[in-house]
DNA sequence: GCCGCCTACGTTATAAAATAACATCATGCC
DNA sequence: GGCATGATGTTATTTTATAACGTAGGCGGC
């Protein structure tokens, strides 16, 4: 698992900047509304790089609100996010996290640490490559592979060895 | 998609049989308790190639009973069957399908055509291969790889093309 | 056989995740 | 300003999953 995924070596406050700025501009770009509740969803999804559950944010924006949000509030804001590719459902955890590179092309493939919880995106050509192999000789047409691997990133591998 | 999972268009109590006498060879096997419960469910997994929820069983269960099931008696049922490798659930729609092949290695691939609901199990080592090795450039210990590609099967294309 | 142990099953309650239906508000366009 | 469209608020409900605790049933040791 790369560095910048353990939050005690990189500036997380810069992941979640750049992530805000490269929203920002995507959606100016296409002309889609970032409003400021979705923004700050987006903001509450980028709090680590661990996925969050839609409960879990709503607690915050409750919080920061100051007054009880409802879950449909975060569910319509989280809807628009992976519409716009800023945000992945993580299918196996019922969670989200943020896209480490909204606009380029995704086939949705993570590594998800079973002990520290963090998820890695790998949108990797070669499995993708196997996956649309597979499916052409099945005669099958791929509209959204899932890949997500659970596991031990490097880090927890070298606490508990 | 085989033709296999086509309903209409081979013997779908072949396949249910077969899965039971699987199990119960296997469970021998292992020393594992096949309960007449557990087999039950096992039956209900296999009414259909489509993934089943488990309230979708616990209605069927409930009906055969003559009396309402828990909930819980269904998800035990469930996790054993998992455990088993009798079952795999399908994380991104929280569904229990029968596996075609128990016994033999799994690393849990799927093609799920979004017309028909059908899902085929596909363990292609190609696609194991390519998360390997992925896994190991980036020093990730995989343990449980989940692959659930959506799209439309041959026969689904066939209908509306 | 009988006892004790472990596992499976039953029951009730509750948590967690997601959506439905409908009202209201904001924003951009003309 | 007025209107259309899309975003948000509100309330209720559905779907999926688990917790806590008690009972019963099969299996091995003796």
């Amino acid at each position: 698992m790369p560095a910048a995924t353990n939050p005690t070596n990189h500036d997380h406050a810069h992941c979640i900047a750049d992530a805000l700025t490269r929203a920002d501009a995507l959606c100016a770009e296409r002309g889609a509304r970032l409003t400021a509740l979705r923004r700050q969803v987006l903001e509450l999804v980028w709090t680590s790089h661990r996925p969050r559950g839609a409960y879990a944010i709503l607690e915050d924006l409750s919080q920061r609100e100051g007054k009880s949000a409802a879950p449909l509030t975060v569910y319509r804001a989280l809807e628009f996010l992976v519409e716009q590719g800023l945000v992945h459902r993580l299918e196996s955890l019922n969670a989200y996290i943020g896209c480490a590179a909204p606009g380029a092309v995704h086939s949705g493939q993570f590594l998800v640490c079973e002990a520290c919880g963090n998820a890695v995106e790998i949108d990797d050509p070669r499995i993708r490559a196997a996956i649309d192999t597979i499916a052409a000789e099945r005669g099958f047409q791929v509209d959204r592979p899932t890949v997500e691997v659970r596991g031990r990133c490097t880090d927890c591998q070298e606490k508990t060895p």
